[in-house]
RNA sequence: GCGUCGGUGGUAGAGUGGUCAAUUACAACAGACUGUAAAUCUGUCGCCUCCGGGCUACGAAGGUUCGAAUCCUUCCCGACGCA
């Protein structure tokens, strides 16, 4: 993997970039679809691409259970089994510590408002009787199967064997996202927690990588290859699409939830160790989300790649962007589209409102993806009350096609010097 | 014509003397959704409301009863059976 930066945002921590992987270039900042269960849900890989998207991210947790790594790497890795030829990306499965553990059955989200009851929990109480499909322990996570209730204990070395099944391009040390509501002292404990397992993480990375380069070496030393030779091919078939023996790169994920502290000890950590890139994970408050970036981005070296994990509101992707973010991967395009939720220059409208079922405009007039240039409000309308899944599809198509096309403009804006104008012009409009 | 069964809120369909403005599902209406337990979830869903309550309602009209969607009478409508 390859890193570099074109051109810097004046008087901020922004830059635009090129980063290659062995599966293609991304060119940063960029957004990436969230296919948590090797497709990204009511699309195929064409469509995906077509709509502008370079770099997918899936799940190994969803993974690992169904239909098992195993069966991914078997398969001849991920990009062959999902036919996704593009760069891809593995979360750890640290956030389902988090959707599966805290928030089971609650309505938290990881990213909370100030003004949120939940936050007014003066200490954390003790909940440990509510039900949770992930437990922490010190050494990993034990979950239990929303699928079938099997018991599953993933430790950090554990989801490192399962992303390197997987083959993404990157992938990312085992982490404990933490709920917004825990209060410091539990914070503090989590971020200890994630600290060793990141080490640990990169340890079983360096194995694993090792391994892998011996056993391409000795298959190749059968040949009777001089050893420059050897390097060589190596070196090649790390940037083959079809190789097996490329290795991923390996992001450490930065936590310390909304403490100014915690968050800078942690990028200070993080950074000293030698991952290849760098992940901004755990909650946040909606309102104080640009500082915990901030803190953290002037920490962490400028020459290596940060992305800002499960984070993508428009407003957020311009504040992150500004922060010196480079990747951002996030459900709610995808999600929001197959709730009816669809973007638009002037704010997200809800598809299914009595006053779209004659509207016979496009969602956006100006907009140039297939679902635009091919159907009405009216029609998209039709397909949701009608619970067609055409809906879902079309709908994800145009919302995936306005947030991977915002972030490329902000991207082009930075290029092109003209980044605060073009904030200041979208913001004012969309949250209209 | 006689007999039997049945007519409940937008729909289907519970309820069969008080706890019924009426279970439930669907539809409708609105909202939520940030590293996907998610094509999901939440709320509203007779009318009015100073949110205490008030009013009109279970085919129609009468009646019994302290009290009726529920019991009785007549009528209207539907299905089936017999003429």
């Amino acid at each position: 993997m390859d890193f570099k930066i074109e051109k810097k945002l004046k008087n901020s921590l922004g830059r635009a970039g090129v980063l290659k992987t062995a599966h293609g270039e991304i060119h940063t900042p960029a957004f990436v679809p969230v296919g948590t269960k090797a497709t990204i849900k009511a699309l195929t890989t064409e469509q995906v691409l077509e709509l502008g998207a370079e770099v997918i991210l899936a799940n190994t947790y969803h993974l690992y259970l169904q239909p098992g790594d195993e069966i991914v790497r078997d398969a001849g890795g991920l990009h062959k089994f999902m036919n996704w030829n593009g760069p891809i990306i593995t979360d750890s499965g640290g956030f389902q510590v988090f959707s599966l553990g805290a928030a089971y059955g609650k309505e938290i989200s990881k990213v909370t408002k100030i003004t949120d009851p939940s936050l007014l929990i003066p200490e954390r109480f003790d909940d440990s009787d509510a039900p949770r499909l992930a437990k922490i322990g010190q050494d990993g996570v034990s979950f239990k199967s929303h699928l079938d209730g099997s018991v599953h204990y993933i430790t950090p070395e554990k989801s490192i064997e399962i992303q390197h099944n997987l083959g993404a391009d990157i992938i990312f040390a085992f982490d404990e996202c933490t709920s917004p509501t825990e209060d410091l002292r539990y914070q503090e404990e989590a971020l200890e927690r994630t600290h060793r397992w990141a080490e640990r993480s990169l340890a079983e990375h360096e194995k694993l990588k090792n391994s892998k380069k011996q056993l391409s070496h000795d298959s190749h030393s059968v040949l009777n290859m001089t050893d420059r030779a050897l390097d060589a091919k190596v070196e090649e078939s790390s940037f083959s699409n079809s190789s097996k023996n490329f290795s991923s790169a390996l992001f450490g994920i930065v936590q310390g939830g909304r403490d100014e502290n915690l968050r800078k000890k942690s990028a200070h950590f993080m950074s000293k160790l030698d991952f290849d890139g760098f992940g901004i994970g755990g909650s946040f408050a909606k309102e104080d989300m640009s500082t915990a970036v901030k803190w953290v981005n002037k920490i962490l070296p400028e020459e290596k790649p940060r992305h800002l994990l499960g984070i993508g509101e428009p407003e957020d992707l311009f504040m992150g962007i500004e922060n010196g973010v480079d990747l951002f991967d996030c459900v709610a395009p995808t999600r929001n589209a197959r709730n009816g939720s669809l973007y638009t220059k002037g704010g997200k409208i809800n598809i299914t409102n009595t006053k779209y079922r004659n509207d016979f405009s496009k969602i956006e007039e100006a907009c140039e993806c297939y679902t635009c240039k091919s159907y009405t409000r009216a029609y998209l309308a039709h397909l949701f009350h009608g619970k067609e899944m055409l809906a879902g599809t079309l709908a994800t198509i145009h919302n995936l096609y306005f947030i991977v096309s915002l972030v490329k403009k902000i991207r082009r804006s930075i290029i092109d010097e003209n980044f605060f104008e073009f904030k200041k012009e979208f913001l004012s409009e969309y949250s209209q």
